[in-house]
DNA sequence: GATGAATGAGGATTCATTCAT
DNA sequence: CATGAATGAATCCTCATTCAT
């Protein structure tokens, strides 16, 4: 191999890795994601994100001081807030508050739930006493907003006298409860399920939509709605 | 020394080995659930486990033939054991199905809930996929139980025409979602909850119980109910 | 740094890697053969044979995946990799098969027998019992080649009317016990012997193959032979 | 001396087994040649020896200072010479030697193949090395009578013009190591052996003696029994 | 920048041996 | 004498992290 060859061959190799290095990271991320909310953070082996990514050993810890780092970059980067976004169809929705919240729950397990972004839930609720200040930045970014928009929801709710008169603070948890009750199930391999089969989580959310208004519906709205159901 | 006094000496001290041989496997359970339950599964160290019990490894593995045997052993002495007292409970129970759903979250809470056992939940949520012999166990001994408890409650109250007609096989996870979230919510540090103040539990469960109620109430019962709480 | 310069110092020093790279595998077998011939599979500790490499403990794991792996590739390393090279030389010797069976034991004996691999077979006796799959192994890659090379040869001699009809089940052993006698004799401190003077191989050797030819021949060679001998 | 004698010895052996107290290090040394045999030397563990003995672990300590010294003791124990017994035997039969040489490797396998004490050898050649004092006396003790005793009827074939003149430092080991060839392979679960169904030892002894003495006979004898064979 | 060979601390489990009873 | 609970050294194997190339 000639010289020239073996410089020609570099720039090229270099001018290629000049545009994998600044994804690096990113695939990194990627596949730590994934792999820390199927196995854990302490089962995760570092070796193994490498491997998923696409580089070796080596080059994870040039880019990520320690596992920690990793992990602590890992939820950072996936706390995007799309919540403003979220707010704003909530603002501009025209029908009941029943319908609203029901298309709430629906949307977020379609935009949420489905996505890997609810493996995110999990990894917090596993590892939050590991990582203190990961906890504090998740809950602050995802957490409170999510838990304003809930709370807007059901305040538009008593507001217009669909909903009866409830103390916020503990209504929204009849809300989050079942989502991430949901949510952990499946990422948990069904641990917290009866049979072994999933349950099917649009007839979950049905069911807990449908029970959640009739139990917080205003009397009269609650008792056209059973009249229906009946 | 007198041969009476021999003899007594040699009792005395061979029910001190005999209590302490039989106090053992209890303090070892003991010190187990801490560690198991501040640490994880994985996380705990053997050795620790039986430094804090007071003995040293290799006792330990006398007593328990392996961590997951350790595991399983702190599982049935803290929660499986009980579902049989539960049962019975449950079974004289006289008043109205719906006092008795309320009867029955509100002392789990204060029989499981409250207790360092309700750290095997969450512990089971995080670390269930990567051992599954133990998730199987926990699965066969904890959830098929308890499942089958709060399925018997809700089909009491359809069969007394006290609930609505509903699919249980999704029923019980309203029941259930909320209990867990509940724990779940205490034991990874409030990452779930909006506020750092750690919601009351038993506001919390007031609550839930509630809201299921009137979800779940037959038409003329919830209309009742209703009434009552407006 | 000019170019050319960088050219070298990466081939030179790649080149240095990849030496000792490959040269490692070979460094710990050799390493684990000593020690396993010297202390058994049991005793033999996975960090001497690395320390013997000249290698950390987990330099040996990243070769072979455990002590088990390690030992099956010492003895394919060592023994079962020379079979078709023995095969092919049965195949092609053009002498009687008198003088076959006598070259094979002699060159069995140099190439197998004074060498380090024999203690291998030592070690299988003693520990086969404990470690099953060992054992197994041993016997596909080992013992089934090597009788099926003595019956081969047997057979030769009895299809050229050399050797007399004999049950070729039994008659292996004909050759291979006298074969293994000595090793074991040799890898046992001579506890088997009668003085404390080692015997020596090539008159034992030659004494038994006397012996066994003058057993088996077919009664008109044998005649010749023992008119030889006398 | 007849077989039944040596039955004689056995019940002997057993009423002594009655006295509780004072045959308990024989019932320890019994069960550890059982353990030894069947595990070797480190993988039999001291409970196990007690627990087979019907004692418990710190008995097995009172009576054997350590594990090496149980050992040595079970080596001890069963050498036990029979051999002024049989070399009686030798020197009153009156048949051909050849007829002299066949039963004396048939009834071997009886006597000792057959026995426990056929354990002893493997256990000898499996740890002689790790126990050169006890090796030495098993030497002295066994190895050279037993020669000693071959080496008398191979002369006695040689003096009477049975068998060709041999150098007997070798011819020894033309009887000696198929015998000890068929105890290693019944003692290492048939690492040695071509098919995993054990080999019929009297099959394999008769095809061993034929062939030894086709090789050792004298020409003349030789060609008898060759014409008797064919 | 990238690589991947090498490291060695760390953890579960076993078992000979001791010693209080 | 006998017991068996307790010990802790010993050993295999894993994996985050480093660093020579």
């Amino acid at each position: 191999m000639s010289l020239s060859k073996l410089f020609h061959d570099n720039t090229a190799v270099a001018a290629k890795r000049e545009r994998r290095k600044e994804a690096r990271p990113g695939e990194l991320l990627d596949a730590a994601l994934d792999l820390f909310v199927e196995k854990g953070f302490a089962a995760t082996r570092a070796e193994e994100v490498a491997a998923r990514a696409g580089v070796s050993k080596g080059t994870l810890f040039l880019y990520f001081q320690s596992k920690e780092e990793l992990f602590k970059a890992v939820v950072r980067e996936n706390i995007s807030g799309r919540f403003t976004e979220w707010r704003a169809e909530l603002e501009t929705f025209e029908g009941t508050t029943s319908e609203l919240l029901a298309y709430c729950m629906n949307s977020w397990w379609e935009r949420v739930g489905l996505t890997r972004a609810s493996g995110l839930t999990k990894l917090m609720m596993s590892e939050a006493k590991n990582f203190p200040d990961i906890a504090a930045f998740y809950q602050q970014e995802v957490i409170m907003p999510g838990h304003g928009l809930i709370r807007s929801i059901l305040q538009r709710g008593m507001d217009r006298g669909e909903f009866r008169p409830m103390n916020l603070d503990y209504a929204v948890y009849v809300v989050i409860a079942p989502m991430i009750f949901l949510i952990l199930s499946r990422h948990s391999g069904g641990v917290c399920l009866s049979s072994e089969i999933d349950l099917d989580p649009q007839k979950y959310i049905a069911f807990q939509v449908e029970t959640i208004l009739n139990g917080i519906s205003a009397p009269a709205v609650a008792a056209v709605a059973n009249r229906k159901a009946a």
